[in-house]
DNA sequence: TTTAATTTATAAAAAAAATTATAAACTTGC
DNA sequence: GCAAGTTTATAATTTTTTTTATAAATTAAA
């Protein structure tokens, strides 16, 4: 029972107040930079008698504060308020194929506490669900942040999530109930289940390159490939949550691999750091030769990352196989371009490394494909977040769902 | 300056009035059916005595009438209230390749005042444009409607067009201003250009299937190929309003010919009635036969139509073919399913004629590219607003663009 | 250094809106 | 056919909000 669970369903006046004050807030958190009394009036479309009395009752409830005044040209300086960083908290979990992290963030979304456990290993049982509540549970503890404090958890997970009710399609699929429920009833606060790829694409939107665009990509590319779209100003979940499934889509290309999804010539086959995995193994048994062959005694199993870090050193077969990749990917997404006519598209994940390589490889794959007029009005750009964005997503994704962010 | 002209920005007690009844305007024309005092106080959350105000003063501005009351169950049977069919007017212009068609639309968006000239032809000159002018002047002044209760002029023109600023970049480029402030000039009342496929798009949402969902696509097969994206609830225009182009989007497939974009294998130039023309004239070519080769003489410049109506007569060779596109453009639908996860998949154009024909080929291409969870929460259906589907668009356009409907 | 101009914040007065109470219109059950 | 129950609509009362006026804090200019 926190400040954002009131229900507002009865229409009379206290709960337009409380509707107004909820303005306040969601508007101070989205704006970034402390507000005015006049300021919020506008916001809020109220008098400033009026504001100010809404202003008062959230300072006594310790939702907002003081924040100095605001430096002016002339006349007298107003008073800048701000939502107290430790008013609430929320609670962001990433759960990977290998690796599981907590983190505690404030109202300011920053990292006050964290966790990662990098010996979890993901699977679709419930010894592993329980371990994840486990995990949960003692973090929270350890956190030291008050249960009541906490505004929900925000869970990211790989695989496929309806996103509108919360349930996973990939993993912890045999309950009765949807994961996001589940995991409520366990933990008792609200929990919201979303995939990594969309959680790297709400963190672009609130802290990253895509804060005021309308409309953009969000490519994630490491060791799969994965999209997230940004449509007039919304992030795209489509009717069930699967928006953004790039890495089995079919293009034009010379592949005709399997895919895990049982089909052939998927994107992803072509186009992600698995698949470069396997075609610089296929090279080198073909007799090419790589930097990386005299390193190691095996060319199996060499991990893509090493492959990217060879290419930035000059490894001419390296640098080949990412730049015919890079032009796939850049024909793919030059169809997505002419279909959404986005402002921005970003790059991140793993492959951001090698910029310079990629980059290229992206622009002269979707000359290709791309129309003039969509292409020049499309920046290209990589992301800024880093591959810690999926984590900084999880604890956005509360405030999100709460529509206060 | 007309009821909705009023300029919001001052925050007082009259604006917020006026912004009230807006929306009481707004909810009349979204809810399709009349509503009660109770209905719209709880819609703009508002206390009934003082809703019950609002709406007398509608009434007395003529904006709004009584009409009857709703049966109820038990109590007092509460008045009916809508808007005005006759209120004010929206005119649409449907600017075709061959054809200009006027339309004026009454509050109910019935229409009640239609003109087509299909001597109309376009060209990028500025007597063409001028010709325009004409036209709608002429027909302004021929509906007999009072100028001053036209809310403005939706335009819907082939091509290219640039929605945020109404510039059309296919035809009349050649203007100091955009294409729609040019025409605000000449007419003297608000203008709003977008393109045919958007507004089929448009017309589908506002009156066709697409009414109540919120990620739906929807195509328009006819001579060429076109698309329309619902996501979130929202028709996606992109940053430029160039969002949808679907015809010179570069799948898996077989063919290579030359597009009029410049590139080669665009989807347009296999999936399209005037691909399919030029596919019919190749088969009949290589030595096939067709019931159409013994109804006419010559086997070139055969329209598209008729090669759909052999297809209906059981004509073998026209089947095949428009199996073949139908195929085609279910797969590289697919595509955009895995991408946009809709649950609503329109299918409208000219080529619906053939139903059967080509709802089993659609379907057929679908699974070959769909991953099987967004395939199966997507539903198949055919356009039920007609080849007249973008003429009712243009005067939702104003509608839409005044943000009451 | 004072005065004018400008903007914010608070106080007092006036207006508007929400509550509450009541009347009106209607069904159902006895 | 009348009372009880239900919902809408209006009237009266109370609360809330806006407006207007004024004070406070600041810069720039006389």
């Amino acid at each position: 029972m926190d400040f954002f669970s009131r229900n507002i369903k009865e229409i009379n006046n206290e709960n337009r107040l409380y509707a107004q004050k909820r303005k306040i807030v969601s508007v101070l958190m989205k704006s970034g930079e402390p507000l005015t009394i006049p300021d919020l009036c506008i916001a809020i479309k109220t008098s400033v008698p009026k504001g100010t009395k809404l202003i008062n009752e959230l300072i006594e409830g310790g939702i907002i504060k003081e924040f100095g005044k605001r430096e002016t040209e002339n006349g007298r300086r107003p008073v800048l308020y701000k939502v107290r960083p430790d008013f609430a908290f929320t609670v962001g979990v990433m759960i990977q194929l290998k690796g599981i992290s907590f983190c505690v963030f404030d109202m300011e979304m920053e990292e006050i506490y964290r966790n990662d456990k990098s010996t979890f290993i993901l699977e679709n049982t419930r010894a592993c669900l329980d371990e994840v509540v486990q995990f949960i549970r003692e973090n929270i503890t350890a956190s030291g942040v008050v249960t009541g404090s906490v505004l929900g958890i925000g869970i990211g997970i790989t695989g496929r999530v309806n996103t509108a009710t919360g349930s996973s399609y990939t993993y912890f699929d045999s309950l009765d109930v949807s994961l996001s429920q589940y995991l409520k009833d366990k933990l008792n606060t609200r929990v919201y289940v979303d995939n990594d790829t969309h959680l790297i694409g709400l963190a672009e939107q609130v802290f990253g390159k895509a804060k005021d665009v309308q409309n953009a990509l969000i490519v994630n590319l490491s060791r799969g490939l994965g999209l997230s779209i940004i449509a007039g100003g919304e992030l795209v979940s489509g009717g069930q949550g699967f928006a953004g499934e790039f890495g089995h889509m079919q293009f034009l290309g010379t592949g005709n691999k399997l895919c895990i999804c049982g089909k052939r010539g998927c994107l992803g086959t072509e186009v992600s750091g698995y698949a470069l995995e396997e075609s610089f193994a296929e090279k080198i048994k073909a007799g090419e030769t790589s930097l990386l062959q005299s390193m190691q005694g095996e060319t199996e199993n060499i991990h893509y990352g090493k492959i990217i870090r060879a290419a930035n050193n000059g490894d001419v077969l390296c640098i080949s196989l990412i730049h015919e990749m890079g032009f796939t990917l850049g024909k793919a997404l030059g169809n997505i371009i002419n279909l959404l006519n986005p402002e921005l598209l970003i790059v991140g994940g793993k492959f951001t490394v090698a910029r310079e390589i990629i980059l290229e490889a992206i622009k002269s794959g979707m000359v290709h494909t791309t129309l003039s007029q969509p292409l020049r009005a499309c920046t290209l750009e990589f992301s800024s977040i880093g591959p810690e964005g999926g984590v900084k997503g999880t604890g956005a994704l509360v405030l999100r769902q709460l529509d206060i962010i």
